[in-house]
DNA sequence: CTTTACTCTAGTCTAGACTCTAGGGTGTAT
DNA sequence: ATACACCCTAGAGTCTAGACTAGAGTAAAG
């Protein structure tokens, strides 16, 4: 970049966007391969040219992702926002992940409970005959647990 | 089977186990392969031969699962069992496992709780245009809650 | 004897989210 | 001039836990 030339919005190439967001140069192709980001402009000898709006929506899908989305429902998020969905259609996506999200929390502590009974009715010390978690898979005590 | 011969060790084919445990004759070969299951005796004709200890161990691998541990986990675990390990090596594993699901649990409860906040601040009508939940995500208010 | 049910191997496919490889071209600093 | 970092494509590989397929052989029942 020669340095008189201020640019208005800075073109960035695939690393700098990719440090930016704190993803990797691969993660960012590969979500233009998904959809997750429109096919970026050129340079002539073929470089993917970005503005600072690119690392704003890699921030979007890393947020995204942090609540649980996969990248498929990203996508859908990201098109309602590009096109100007419905409050509703986005809260139905919300919503939906907030009930499996439940459902896992539920099943985790499950077995947060039956493991955690295990573990503390275990000795810790000697041969693992007669060990209380061993048994309990062995016989099934703790079938209740298991799905 | 004829039915005049009781057999001590009734030997059972793949899909009987299979049938048995309540899991799939792929699931079965796909356990051989894993080290979950030795290789078993074959016929004359090469068909796998099982007896009820297949099924007591297949038996084990579902309610380990249950509990979330992974199928290398429960190689680790059979091991112990088979060759007559410490108390101690199983309760480092399931200690392991506990902590893990802890955090789990904690993870999904901090998306629970930012995305149930969010959804319900969405009113669910109109256009997408300053909706919360994707007010959200595009400029990063819930930055706590992702990784 | 024929049909039906069962089994064999080996390999491919799924989802999810990347990550890496090979084999090249480009841009800038020294 | 050349070293070096950076970029390109296409496709394969990673991990988990299997499901499914093809094409073939075997067993049991009618």
């Amino acid at each position: 970049m020669s340095a008189m030339n201020a640019q208005i919005q800075p073109i960035l190439k695939i690393g700098a966007v990719a440090k930016a967001a704190g993803v990797s140069i691969d993660t960012v192709r590969f979500y233009e391969g998904r959809g997750l980001l429109p096919s970026p402009q050129r340079s002539a000898s073929g470089y993917r040219l970005y503005d600072q709006s690119t690392i704003e929506r890699l921030n979007f899908i890393g947020r995204a992702k942090g609540l649980g989305f996969t990248l498929n429902e990203i996508v859908l998020l990201l098109d309602l926002q590009d096109k100007g969905g419905r409050k509703a259609e986005v809260k139905s996506i919300t919503g939906a992940k907030l009930e499996q999200i439940e459902r896992k929390i539920e099943d985790l502590q499950r077995m947060r409970s039956v493991l955690g009974k295990l573990n503390s009715d275990c000795s810790g010390s000697g041969s693992v005959t007669g060990c209380p978690i061993i048994e309990a898979l062995v016989d099934g005590d703790s079938d209740d647990c298991c799905k």
